[in-house]
This record gives C-alpha cells, sequence and structure tokens, in this order.
DNA sequence: CTGAAAGCGCTTACAG
DNA sequence: CTGAAAGCGCTTACAG
C-alpha cells in the first residue's frame, strides 16, 4: 500500500496519456471522442491503482459540489415527533444518490433561522431543499432571488419559490367529505399545529370546504387547535367533548396529535368508532396499530422527498422546473376507527 | 451585488495585508501573533466584503473536509420503522456543528453494504459513523486498519472498532428484574429482532441474566422472535398466548414490536396488565400514548448520536478517542403496562 | 509580526 | 484525437 494518496497524474502516466484525457474518461464527457483502445488504458490503470477522485479538488476546479442540502427549520421537539423525516429523507437521498449527489443535513431552530445561506455561500451545496419553511423568511428570499436552486418542503405564498407540497386542502376535504357522507352533520375538527403554520390553514381550508359543500354551518366552536403533540389533542378532544352539543366525528389533522384524542375520548368512557368517528391525518407508520387502527388521510412522505430531490437537481443542472410547484395527492386510508359505509 | 465570488484576496487587498494573515485571522490560528489592529482590519474589510471562505477551497488546501459522514446500513422497511434515527441524527448534529463541522448522510442497503468507503477515498469526509453495523464486514474493518476515523453505533465484536452502543443486556436485565421482583416466574420475551443481530443478542442475553439470578430456568419455549415490525409482535405473542400455560408477563424488546403483541393480547379477551403485564424496550415518542401506556426501557437515542459524534470528531482532530468504547445507560420507564409494586 | 510562493487535485478552455 | 497550461480558492511551511 502506497501511502500517498493516488491522484490522476499518477493515472495519467500509467496509462501513458495526460491528466486531462483521464479526467475525459473517467467523468465520460460527451464529444470528447476518446477512442475506446484510450478509455480501457485509462480504466485498467485507475483499477490498478485504485484511484478515486478527490472530491475537494473537483468541487474547487468546476464550482459545483455535487451536493445538495437538505435543511430542517424547526424546534427540536418537533424533530422527536416527525414521523416523516425520515421517509422524506430516504425519497431525497435515493434522488440523489441517482445523479451522483451526496445530500448534507442541517437542522436549524426557528429561533435563529438563518445560517443556511453559509452552505450556499460557503459552496457546500449546489442548492437546497427547506423543510419548514417560515411564511417571512427574507434571508431564503434573498437567496432565491440571487438564483440560489432552492426547494420549499411546503410553500411560501407569493414569493414564487418552487416547492414540493402536499395537496392538504383536497386531502383534509376528502376526510371530512367522508364524514358527512356517513351522516354526520356535528363535525370537529382539531388542527395539528397553530394556525400560523401553512399546513395548519390548509387543512383548515379543507374541513370548511367539504362543510360548504355538504351545506353545514361552520361552528368555530368545534375547531379547536393542536400543536403537534398528543397532548394537545388531548385538551382538544377534552374541550370538544365538554361541548353541550359533542360532535359525533372529529377529523384531527394529525395522527400524532389524534392519539391524544383518542385517550380524551376514552378516558369520557366513549368508544371510537360506535360513539365517535375520527379521522386523522399523515398515515404515520404507527395509526395502524392505534386501539382502534385509525382511518387517516395518507401524506406520500417519500414521495415528496424524491420529487424535491429529482427537481432541485434538475434546477442545479439546468436551471429549470418541470413545474413551479408539485402537489401531491394524498389517499383516504380506511381503518377501525370509522364505521364502514358501504 | 459584484457577480464574482469574493475572495480572500479581494479581503487581503481591502485590509491592505496579505492573504496569509487573512487566513491566520479567519481561522483564528493561534500562536500567529497578530495585533489587534490588524484583526480588526480583516474583519472589517471581510465584513465589507460580505466574505465567506470556500469550502472546496479550504478542503483542497488542508486535506481536511470537516465534514462527517452517517451511514445507515439497513433495509428501507427498517428504515421507517426507526423511530430513534432522527434523535440519533440530531444529537449527532449538534455535536458536529459546535466544531464547525457538518453531516453527510448515505443511507445503504443491507444487501450491497460496500460503497460507504467511497465517501472515504473521494475525501467527502473525514471519518464516518455506521449505524446498524454487520457483524462481518471486510471493507469496514479494512477502512479502520487503514487508520480511517470510524465509530461504530452499535458494534462488531472482536474487531476493536471504537463503538458507542447502549448497554441492552443490563437495560433488558433491569426490566426483567423488575417483572421478576413483581412476582412473576412465567416471564415470555420477544426479541426485537433475528438472533443474527447483536442488539437482539444483547436484549435476549440480559434476559437470561435476569432469569438466572432469580433462580427461574429459562425455557426456550417462551422466547419468540419478533423483526422490528408490529406484525411479528403480534405472531410472536399469539405463539405465547398459544402455549399450555402462557407467560404471566412478557418482556418485548422493542417498543414497536410491542404494539404488535398489545394488539393480540387484547384480541384474546386479555388486559393489561391485569392478566398479563409487558414491558418495552426503547421508549419511542408514541410509547407513552399505547393503551395502555407502555412500560419500558428508555434508550438514551440524542446522547448516543451526540457522544458519537463527539468522539468521532476528536479522533479525527487528535487520533485518540476517551475510550475504546462507550456503553450508555438505559433508564427503567414505568407506565401502566405494568402494575406496581411499592 | 508578515508576506511571497508553492501546492492541494482536479477541470477546462485552448491550441494543435 | 490529445496535451500543456492556467486556474479554481484556499492553507501553510518558510523566510525574513
Amino acid at each position: 500500500m502506497g501511502n500517498k494518496r493516488t491522484t490522476s497524474s499518477d493515472v495519467a502516466k500509467l496509462a501513458g496519456v495526460s491528466r486531462t484525457t483521464v479526467s475525459f474518461v473517467l467523468n465520460n464527457i460527451p464529444d470528447s471522442n476518446i477512442p475506446e483502445a484510450t478509455r480501457q488504458k485509462v480504466f485498467a490503470a485507475a483499477k490498478q491503482l485504485n484511484y478515486h477522485p478527490n472530491a475537494s479538488g473537483r468541487k474547487l476546479a468546476s464550482g459545483k459540489s455535487k451536493t445538495i442540502g437538505l435543511v430542517r427549520l424547526q424546534s427540536t421537539e418537533q424533530v422527536f415527533n416527525d414521523a416523516f423525516l425520515l421517509q422524506v429523507l430516504v425519497g431525497i437521498e435515493q434522488a440523489a444518490s441517482k445523479w451522483g449527489f451526496h445530500v448534507l443535513l442541517k437542522h436549524i431552530d426557528h429561533d435563529k433561522s438563518d445560517g443556511y445561506s453559509q452552505l450556499i455561500t460557503e459552496n457546500h451545496v449546489d442548492g437546497i431543499i427547506l423543510s419548514g419553511p417560515l411564511q417571512n423568511d427574507p434571508e431564503l428570499i434573498k437567496l432565491h432571488e440571487e438564483g440560489v436552486p432552492i426547494i420549499l418542503l411546503g410553500q411560501m405564498l407569493d414569493t414564487g419559490i418552487p416547492y414540493v407540497d402536499v395537496n392538504a386542502v383536497l386531502g383534509s376535504k376528502t376526510a371530512v367529505d367522508y364524514l358527512i357522507s356517513s351522516g354526520h352533520t356535528r363535525i370537529g375538527m382539531i388542527t395539528n399545529a397553530k394556525m400560523d403554520y401553512s399546513s395548519a390553514q390548509q387543512r383548515k381550508i379543507g374541513y370548511i370546504n367539504a362543510l360548504e359543500k355538504g351545506k353545514i354551518p361552520v361552528d368555530e366552536r368545534l375547531i379547536k387547535e393542536g400543536d403537534f403533540t398528543p397532548a394537545s389533542g388531548y385538551v382538544a378532544m377534552k374541550e370538544l367533548l365538554s361541548l353541550s352539543t359533542p360532535p359525533t366525528a372529529v377529523f384531527v389533522a394529525s395522527d400524532v396529535v389524534a392519539i391524544g384524542a383518542f385517550q380524551a375520548i376514552k378516558q369520557a368512557g366513549l368508544q371510537i368508532p360506535q360513539d365517535i368517528e375520527v379521522i386523522g391525518f399523515d398515515d404515520i407508520p404507527m395509526a395502524e396499530y392505534y386501539d382502534p387502527p385509525l382511518s387517516t388521510i395518507r401524506l406520500p412522505a417519500y414521495d415528496l422527498g424524491r420529487v424535491a430531490g429529482d427537481q432541485l437537481i434538475k434546477m442545479i443542472l439546468t436551471n429549470e422546473m418541470d413545474a413551479p410547484g408539485f402537489l401531491l395527492e394524498t389517499e383516504l386510508v380506511l381503518r377501525e376507527s370509522t364505521k364502514h359505509n358501504d
């Protein structure tokens, strides 16, 4: 074993060609017109020397890092409750590796939402996927205006920043439509988060849309706020149950929050779905094992990641996306927390 | 806005010093003895030009990437069920950022367990944290022998590769000790995974140790294998319940597997903990919301990540660790799936 | 206390 | 079809 890194010069020397040729062959540069015989010599030399091009040299010379950054903007507590990040991550990573890109991970706390521009300005990454964007983030807008490839996982309205998001409005509407079609007219809602999150707004809009279509007046007392946690679902559900005429069904816009609602319902001596039906949102892996198994709206986490990764890399490579934004559809998953109406 | 990157030369020019000085000041090189006045000039110039050192240039010149790789070796399905990776990740990342390191993420499927050495040989990372190591991985052993800084999350016996792991033997023993102290003598076990996983072995050893200490003969019929999934817990539990004399308590070495066991128990018309007590392992965030809330052994996921990150960086920087390996302790968390004996 | 200069390992016009 | 050479933006002996 030599203790010196083998470089492209070594390969060139052994193959009897120049470094230029080595670079052309190994990077498979189109139109370089290298005859097969020469190529083989280079490949053989590279193999013999166990040559691996140094990424730093390559990055410096090319100005490209072939790395994308996944930035999570959220509190630590949120991270712990986030059952999807993993699936999203895997989606991103598989998209990236398909193109020979790597992925750099960075969590940033909500209260200091700067710092990711460092990834760009120091050239660690060629573009970033930002998850959990704030509605007002001047640093991000500036980056986007400077032409930095950015994809939002979620949306920032009125900014024109490309996004990949779930069609939560329609998903929520589907859930509530189902409840209405089962004959319910008093349908409660517990949001997944505070209303300054766009995902919370979207899910609420879907709920309202369904009611309107069903000609059911919206009763604000039936709408409670959750905040990502089971505890918040527990509290919200208790409030709902203490209403003079409690709902007979409830749409909880987050499976994690829904587990708290389950507790409150059981504690009140009520049965799911006999006394009260509930539909969640997200379809976390555990939802299927709730007691009873939770009917919910499946969020395509893996696809979200995959599409975001693909589109970001497309932007980096060609400077254009297939669309200004992507809204992925959800799917209604019926389990035991709702009655079956067929 | 200039459309050319500002480089250290620009800063040097503006500050009226050399690039050497700029580098010394900005990197805060000890013993460089730069007078305060000069430093301030450099800082001011850097600030005025909004200078950010290019990471690629720095990496190439220094030979250091200041990046660590987190490599997950596991099947996609496993990833989806892995409630901890996130917490581990946050721990690693916070350790890394404390030292100015970044973290690169890479999932690798079990069946093609090579590919991470590319991260090293191409100089993307200075060292790697490998999660889910296989017991026999020649590529990894070779890397380690070549002096590449590696930390295992988990262990590879007899290799001398540094590790950070949970003291699963003791944790499991604690769980079973508790059950024994409650008066049980027929205690079942469902493993978290197949026995070729070291974590499965360790947890089983803890179970056996507790029985031996309690002078309870080990009955192999009482030991069933899980495989990370709730479904496997369901099946295993059903088998346990169909024994001629079923266990009165069961230690399920994974909370995720335990939820399946819960289902089987309820389906058999039995109550937890009245008819059968169960203790899990891991303390996933959802465990607290099981019905009934699951007593379990808390695995310090965040700390696992933090310690692994700290130690890896220490290895990279100084070539030594604080210890050849770290075994972090667990904690018994008593909730409602066990009776209280006080 | 500070700078000129070499060098890290690539890529890429450019010229032939 | 192929190579000599410049250059990417840093760090770091070395010399003074």
